[in-house]
DNA sequence: TGGGATT
């Protein structure tokens, strides 16, 4: 076994080998007096972020009516997006104005109204491929126009170069007219283009979350999951990214629920406050950032703690963490047991009711 | 040959 967190907590890198040119244009005016001035829509949010976390974030605006992380529905894996319905409609304007491009992690979340929800809105994003390499989003946008409103759009581009890989997405408002766009353009030469572009109906999501599981599932060798520890070894809970977040938007303190609250975590056992994990033979400077960072990748962590010595304050090489659901712990555990950090190989398991003096 | 926006 030799997983491996190879960069530490500073490794560099993005989800997959390709990057999208700014994908998020304003958050849309409401033309419909029906629709809803309370209910927000949540996008870009980082893989790891719970619905909980998603409450806490922005119940710090107003009083929340409801709150809702959209999960896959055979894996539970978030689809990285939410819905927060308010009480008071100028609590979702707020919300829109302060939390609207807030930086998470790796993603810049987006906030808007929530459209009624509607089949005629479902199934509308298109893929394109064969684009000029030259053609910006803005020409992109342009050309699809013609055929309905567009809700977002993007173009690929090749991580290291920023080149255009000549592949894009527009989701328009209805399916309706996604479908008018592929009849008009596919196959078609855009004004200038040498080669025609094909534009068919993108992928569903969930899809591709579950052939990403069934993959880390079975087809990694020796136990081994490069996928999480790999792509999301920097990954930090809500609490660092708040912190990160305060100097640049400033909005009021706030209780992370589940965090600040589960100090004592000796209890052994305890049911209710999740999974509670042993981690032994970490190093005597080891905190609670590294904790966070391993465990992090595998699902939703309430709290992690390093035991340390009353006196010198170094780590006494354990600690915990807890976490929500028994499936991501076991995962967490069967990949990261055996782990070496550092010069130390990582023993991981469940929280017995052992005492362990140090 | 590819990100992730409708509960």
């Amino acid at each position: 076994m030799e997983t491996q967190l190879s960069n530490g907590p500073t490794c560099n890198n993005t989800a997959n080998g390709s990057t999208a040119i700014n994908n998020c244009s304003s958050p849309v005016d409401l033309g419909n007096a029906e629709d809803s001035k309370t209910n927000l829509i949540v996008n870009y949010l980082p893989q790891n972020m719970t619905q909980e976390e998603l409450k806490s974030l922005f119940g710090s605006i107003g009083e929340i009516e409801s709150c809702k992380l959209v999960r896959d529905k055979i894996t539970g894996q978030s689809l990285g997006y939410g819905f927060v319905n308010y009480v008071d409609p100028k609590d979702a304007e707020k919300a829109i104005n302060t939390l609207n491009g807030l930086r998470l992690q790796t993603k810049t979340i987006k906030v808007s109204y929530a459209r009624p929800s509607s089949a005629s809105i479902r199934d509308a994003n298109l893929y394109v491929s064969g684009l000029p390499k030259t053609m910006t989003q803005k020409e992109l946008e342009q050309l699809f126009s013609q055929y309905g409103r567009i809700i977002t759009s993007r173009i690929l581009v090749d991580q290291v170069t920023g080149v255009s890989r000549g592949v894009g997405f527009i989701r328009f408002d209805k399916r309706i007219e996604a479908e008018e766009a592929i009849k008009g353009l596919n196959g078609q030469k855009p004004p200038g283009a040498t080669e025609p572009i094909t534009v068919k109906f993108a992928n569903n999501p969930s899809q591709k979350t579950n052939q990403a599981i069934l993959s880390q599932l079975y087809h990694s060798p020796n136990r081994r999951y490069p996928g999480p520890l790999a792509q999301q070894a920097q990954r930090f809970r809500l609490d660092n990214l708040l912190n990160m977040a305060y100097g640049v938007k400033r909005f009021p303190p706030m209780t992370i629920d589940g965090m600040t609250s589960l100090a004592g975590i000796n209890i052994p056992g305890h049911a209710g406050t999740g999974w509670c994990i042993f981690v032994y033979n970490l190093a005597p400077d080891a905190d609670e950032s590294i904790l966070w960072q391993m465990f992090g990748p595998f699902g939703a962590v309430t709290n992690v703690k390093v035991i340390r010595d009353f006196n010198t304050n170094k780590c006494k090489g354990f600690g915990f963490v807890t976490m929500t659901n028994y499936d991501e712990a076991a995962m967490a555990i069967a990949s990261l047991n055996g782990y070496r950090l550092g010069d130390r190989v990582l023993q991981v398991s469940f929280k017995t009711n052992k005492t362990h003096k140090a």
